[in-house]
RNA sequence: GCCGUUGUAGCUCAGGGGUAGAGCGCUUCCUUGGUAAGGAAGAGGUCGGCGGUUCAAGUCCGCCCAACGGCACCA
């Protein structure tokens, strides 16, 4: 027989016979490998490890530690479960069934049956059973033609339909236990691996993501290969929802939903507190960098939505009204307000480039199944700018918002951040030459900015290319805020333009760009980051005054007026000292000052930190100086 | 918008054809305290809305609204 040689990932070479399978190799390793062993990398395809390798090849055994060898693990998870599920509904048609990020799901047309949590406990315990019985995931070849019979005989258009994309005479097939399924793979070699699983909830899904196509029910679910890593896992889940940021508004009292107003926040006093620091925070950055500041109205004839395109191409998602028989719009965008200041003058090259900025309301109707909290409402405050410039200034512009976008998102802690430029698409407007400069340009900033990105290519906006910014949280979600927009669109339906050093028109490149994207997702997002602890500046109350009896009122008083540069209250309930430091907690302020009668002989406090405890006595003064180190932007 | 689930006191939730429940919060009283819940009493609800079935509906049925989980959408 012929032999071959694999190479290790650490670069060792070892010679077996063609046809050698990775759990043969795998064995050869270690018998502890070989228990672990889920998939092989064979030259970057992941297989099965009863696959033969038959050519020299570079490889890996993948484990539960490799995410490829996750990705086997719940596949065969979804093929368990499909499994169960026709053990109880044998009528069901499937149609995929895919390992995702985290677990795995299996799109499913149950028919007539409505599956509900009410199946979960049954399906969980029969596939448990049928993984604990050891089943082999064999993979066969199969004629196309035979693999479209035996669907259609079960009845399954969906099954049908993939096979009738794809292009080979020969299709796979895997069978487990009582299971077939058209599938690619791979597998792992046995499901007694598969120790512990969940249904974690159903939703429907349109069969290929289609809203046109029927909806299907996809069952969500996870595995591991033991019990204590499923409780870990839900664990965790349980730990993000309680930093989800609609509890934690409600619990501090920042904001509220109402169905009076489906997808409109109530801001309450203490979210105005973070709202307004915020702005305050971005206003002083943009000024420093010669931004300036304008207000366009909310509501402007839809005459001018025509003429921005909006109309034609938004209109879905804007709100109109009238006003003495007139039409109007809803701004959905601030772009077009912001060109009437623009031609409000005649504008000189001398002028540019001219940065405005705007905190602009605007109102965009989203579907009603969107909304989410705050992260996505139908009103919201965007961070925006326009910046009008020459073609030849986009370069310095864009690097001077690179610098900007970093050192902001660096204040809130978002250190992790990934760049993106999408070029242009097949659909665009402008000529091909301003879009290539442009494109350069954006390019050239990225990279005299030192900064890795990554291209989409093609997935611009029709009227420009864009550089988008996503950063990424302590739970390490991913959140797209920032973005760079160019507009070549804007300055031509408006027909702005500058008078050149040649005494001519010329026609002014628009940047359309946020940074935080709208201040309401981004109070969202932090909250999430932060679990709601948010940083001494942002804190709606930075320090709560907790006398120790009510006759330590007036001297609570006294502790507070000296410390009145701060946002501070006084605790005057008659509770007990716990029950306001518990309370003072709860509320995440983030510090406590206690004071009893030994601090007030002394003219002292009693300091304590939110979430770390006591910091001992010290001098008002000593306090005093603990906020004032505290980091504040806005100093 | 689509599919599914949910909607009971300010909040978190139990109850499930026959007089509406708990904890927290709120009000009042007692307690005056030393680093995460002191005690007692009281107020508070057209059980999301509108219709229907029934002697009787918070409970069953239909429609609507909203929230939640996904999908689709996010020039």
């Amino acid at each position: 027989m012929a032999e071959i040689q694999i190479t290790f990932p650490d670069g060792s070479v070892r010679t077996y016979p063609s046809g050698i399978t990775g759990m043969e190799i795998a064995k050869d390793i270690s018998t502890s490998l070989a228990k672990k062993a889920l998939a092989i990398k064979v030259n970057d395809e992941v297989w099965d490890l009863t696959r033969p390798i038959e050519r020299d090849a570079k490889i890996k055994i993948l484990t539960w530690e490799d995410p490829e060898g996750k990705m086997a693990f719940w596949h065969s998870s979804a093929h368990i479960m499909a499994e169960a599920i026709e053990y109880y509904y044998p009528d069901v048609k499937l149609a995929i069934g895919p390992p995702i990020e985290q677990g795995f799901y299996y799109d499913i047309d149950f028919g007539e049956h409505k599956f509900t949590p009410e199946d979960f406990e049954k399906i969980e315990k029969k596939f448990l059973e049928l993984a604990r019985s050891g089943e082999t995931f064999v993979r066969k070849y199969i004629p196309k033609e035979e693999a479209i019979a035996f669907y259609k005989k079960r009845n399954n258009p969906y099954k049908l339909e993939i096979l009738e994309q794809i292009p080979d005479d020969t299709v796979t097939f895997y069978y487990s236990g009582n299971f077939v399924d058209l599938c690619r793979g791979p597998h792992i070699p046995n499901s007694k691996v598969i120790k512990a699983m969940k249904i974690l909830n159903v939703a429907g899904a349109y069969w290929r993501g289609d809203a046109n196509n029927p909806q299907l029910t996809r069952v969500y679910a996870i595995s591991f290969p033991s019990q204590k890593e499923l409780k870990e896992y839900l664990h965790k889940l349980e730990e993000a929802k309680k930093r989800d940021h609609r509890k934690i508004g409600k619990q501090l009292q920042l904001f509220s939903f109402h169905e009076e107003g489906p997808g409109f926040p109530f801001w309450h006093p203490k979210g105005m507190i973070i709202l307004n620091q915020l702005k305050t925070f971005m206003r002083k950055r943009l000024l420093q960098l010669d931004y300036e500041e304008i207000q366009t109205p909310i509501i402007l004839s839809d005459v001018l939505w025509k003429r921005s395109g909006h109309y034609d191409n938004y209109k879905e998602n804007m709100y109109f009204t009238s006003i003495d028989d007139r039409d109007f719009a809803i701004k959905p965008m601030n772009c077009p307000g912001s060109t009437f200041v623009y031609r409000s003058q005649q504008r000189s090259y001398q002028d540019l480039p001219l940065r405005l900025f705007e905190f602009g309301l605007v109102h965009r109707h989203e579907p009603s199944g969107a909304l989410h909290g705050l992260f996505r409402v139908r009103a919201f405050t965007q961070d925006d700018a326009h910046i009008y410039c020459t073609p030849d200034q986009i370069e310095q512009e864009v690097i001077q918002l690179i610098h900007l976008v970093f050192d902001i998102y660096k204040i809130f802690g978002f250190e992790k951040v990934n760049v993106f430029l999408s070029t242009r698409p097949e659909k665009y407007i402008g000529d091909l030459a301003i879009w290539e400069k442009a494109e350069n340009a954006l390019k050239q900033a990225l990279e005299k900015a030192e900064v890795n990105y990554t291209i989409q290519e093609g997935e611009g906006a029709f009227y420009g290319p864009k550089i988008d910014f996503v950063v990424h949280d302590s739970l390490d979600r991913a959140w797209q805020l920032g973005t760079i927009q160019l507009d070549f669109s804007m300055p031509e339906r408006f027909d702005l333009n500058y008078i050149g050093a040649d005494g001519q028109k010329h026609r002014p490149v628009m940047i359309h760009r946020a940074i935080l994207g709208s201040f309401e997702r981004f109070i969202g997002i932090l909250i999430e980051h932060t679990a709601g602890n948010l940083p001494f500046w942002l804190a709606p109350i930075q320090v709560a005054v907790l006398p120790i009896s009510d006759a330590l009122i007036p001297y609570a008083e006294k502790v507070a007026q000296q410390l009145q540069k701060f946002r501070v209250i006084v605790d005057r309930s008659s509770e007990t000292l716990n029950k306001k430091i518990r309370n003072a907690e709860t509320q995440k302020i983030p510090y406590m000052v206690i004071v009893g009668k030994k601090e007030e002989e002394n003219n002292q406090v009693s300091l304590r930190k939110h979430g770390k405890g006591n910091l001992g006595v010290m001098d008002i003064t000593a306090a005093l100086e603990v906020f004032e180190n505290e980091f504040d932007p806005l100093k």
